[in-house]
DNA sequence: GAGTTAGCTTAATGAATGTTAGGTCGGTCG
DNA sequence: CGACCGACCTAACATTCATTAAGCTAACTC
């Protein structure tokens, strides 16, 4: 008999890297109802103005969260990428509005979950509510250090910032390893992301190739040197706050 | 008689542009125990790396969250400023270690919380505890808006966006009105915030007065024409859900 | 196989920002 | 009073980044 996969699985790889889970909470997790989707690159998963009645988890690709500059419709800025195992817009579930979209980065597929089901959970499992609530605080912890890059790296470092982020996340879920990371992201994508034009994203790539850091093909990276890129980027992974306590 | 002034009023005014309360929550809310503390200008309120057992609200002037950068002590970088009614450091009720300071800016006063207080809190007041939780999701939603305006906006026009977002937080707790606020931010701490040096935090400075779209004397900011400083910004208030609904 | 497109790459130029240096002004303290 | 100090201000020069323009390659279309 095969074992049976649940859809959460990698959710909680996620909070088993930060806290220990009981049987009960595991039971409820694996329970819970959940609505399969799949969306094609740059396709809108949540869009922004929606009050939406339910919220997704991560379960396979990337996604990110959009916002459109007014006045500049063409343009837009994004503020954070989620990789499987994230549960993604528990901001629609607290606040009243998406003042932001979430877009598919590549091919990717989500499990939205109902809000009347999460408050549910929420009433009976006081520690699943607190780990809930967590994923939030980290999601604002890892804003805040992308605050901190912008204000302190230049383009090399900063871009190598992100990269030794992104591939610590990705490992934490079991989706990286062996120093090789697959990343459907477009360098104007990179643009917006990191807050520089496609060309000077493209330099940025460039010089850490020249530097040997990384082997970068197409949508697969290979990190040659992680000693030398995450000093590069300054890289202290503690603000993803990987250690196993009670909360 | 005097009225007794709750030590939470800032926080409930905070709450009240948001949701609305119902008596039991505002029973609580003011029978929480408080203690009272003071900061001269540039203090530590909560140090990075504790893990402290209580947590902090605003009461009077302005803190903020301070990284220091790894290989370089004597340089920071500022990325959230907080106003009297906000709750500070929720973050350390949920993650395991403060990843940041919380330091003060210009002389302020907080009120610690103890962390068993707040458990109990969530525990018997659901409405409270999302209500808690929306704090934390509106200080992540303002992180986001902070990327963008760096990303998006050239010096004058980020500052500006700072100035337009502080104004809009401390009249919702009435802190300011009438396009006047007091601001102890020295150029310096706004260079920490911006990422610039601050020499050209005082070129941005110098382009709003010399635009006439502010008067800026000491600690003391008049704002001349609200609408040419948030064309400037882009500035959307949106991000800060200044709309009572239930929660 | 030629045309077309999207993404990547490079070079040249100009604008935005950092750095260094030094000046002014208003406090505080001997 | 005079020396000092911190915050603010300004100028000159260096670096980083944006913009414009254009070439390249692989994938797809006709």
């Amino acid at each position: 008999m095969v074992t049976e996969l649940a859809i959460t699985e990698y959710f909680i790889r996620y909070l088993q890297r930060r806290d220990s889970l009981g049987p009960n909470d595991l039971e409820r997790l694996r329970a819970l109802k959940t609505e399969h989707a799949s969306f094609a690159a740059g396709e809108v998963i949540v869009p922004a103005g929606s009050s939406p009645s339910r919220s997704c988890m991560m379960l396979r690709g990337l996604s990110a969260r959009s916002h459109a500059l007014v006045g500049r419709p063409d343009d837009r800025v994004i503020t954070a990428l989620h990789v499987p195992g994230d549960f993604v817009d528990l901001h629609a579930f607290i606040m009243s509005r998406m003042d932001h979209s979430i877009i598919a980065i590549g091919p990717a597929e989500v499990e939205f979950i109902d809000h009347a089901e999460l408050i549910e959970t929420t009433r009976s499992f006081p520690h699943l509510a607190r780990l809930l609530w967590m994923t939030t605080m980290l999601d604002a912890a890892i804003h805040r250090q992308w605050l901190v890059a912008a204000a302190s790296l230049r383009s090399s470092a900063h871009l190598a910032h992100l990269l030794c982020e992104i591939y610590v996340r990705l490992q934490t879920v079991g989706v990286a390893s062996d120093r090789q990371l697959h990343l459907p992201l477009l360098q104007r994508e990179l643009a917006d992301i990191l807050g520089y034009s496609p060309i000077h994203v493209n330099r940025a790539v460039r010089d850490l190739r020249d530097r040997g850091l990384i082997r970068w093909l197409g949508a697969d990276i290979t990190i040659i040197d992680w000693n030398g890129l995450a000093l590069l980027a300054r890289f202290d992974p503690s603000y993803l706050d990987l250690e196993r306590t009670p909360r």
